[in-house]
DNA sequence: ATCGAATAGATGACACTGTCAACTATATTC
DNA sequence: GAATATAGTTGACAGTGTCATCTATTCGAT
């Protein structure tokens, strides 16, 4: 029975990730939640970004990507155009703050991940990946 | 540079994992919040169980836990008793209601736990565990 | 023995996350 | 052209996590 572990070990891999990428980007004085980050990531990322593909691709509820943007684009972050090509639906855009925002973060980030595989071989990296891969498709067999 | 994509697959098995286990707890009947069941195994599982001592136990805050606690004791799934060592403390005990819910709410988890390990091999369990432990001591060293 | 600091618990306040339902304007399909 | 589906918006709510403050009590140093 190590299952219970291995579940135990996970919940508490990612809050420690969670507390230091948060410590780090509030010492950087980069106040953002992670929701948000992701999302400005998606819209730096996706060619005709619509609020309505990043909430497929990052499986979330339409509404609450809705209220992201939104906050998003009160900081200035982001911007909307209307899109030609449908009339319901608007372009996001990253201003050149988000831009320079996200390039912080995104340092940040992977100065957190550095620290957290050091000395850990890519190898070894690869495993885990794979594994949590297979664990995870475990868990969805028998739904949709 | 793998390291993305680890925090990556590790969000995405963590959600996957929630939503099944809330998913087959909800079709049992159990509606019980994720953090009220790790108090409830607390419980069940501590001598001379205290609030404070679960929150230290979890790194989790005192409000959060003392909140939980009173739901759970409307719930008649716990009991408060005074602690005799101590008049600012109180004991906290499973009420048969609370021990029968839990031994439910284990099955289940059980079951899920035993779905996503299908197939995977113990000793790539372990693998698992003690990545997921380097990884976590990776980013806790620095701080306390 | 007592005074001050620490502790257990309770409470208010707030931010973030996730989900559901309903509404509007527009698009699509038949 | 009517029925249906979709993009975005909004309201409501539950759950999680954190901080600050208050009380009653306990502990430690003197």
């Amino acid at each position: 029975m190590t299952a219970p572990h291995l579940i135990e070990s996970m919940f508490r891999l990612m809050h420690s990730f969670k507390s230091r990428l948060a410590a780090e980007l509030e010492a950087e004085g980069l106040r953002i939640a992670p929701t948000h980050m992701k999302i400005l990531k998606m819209i730096a990322a996706m060619e005709e970004c619509t609020a309505q593909r990043i909430a497929q691709t990052i499986h979330r509820d339409k509404a609450q990507v809705n209220r992201v943007v939104q906050e998003l684009v009160a900081q200035e972050m982001i911007e909307r155009k209307p899109n030609p090509a449908d009339k319901r639906s608007q372009l996001l855009l990253l201003s050149d703050k988000g831009d320079a925002a996200l390039k912080s973060m995104n340092a940040v980030e992977n100065r957190v991940l550095c620290r957290m595989t050091h000395g850990v071989e890519m190898e070894n990296q690869k495993v885990f990946i794979a594994l949590a891969e297979q664990l995870r498709s475990n868990l969805l067999s028998g739904d949709e």
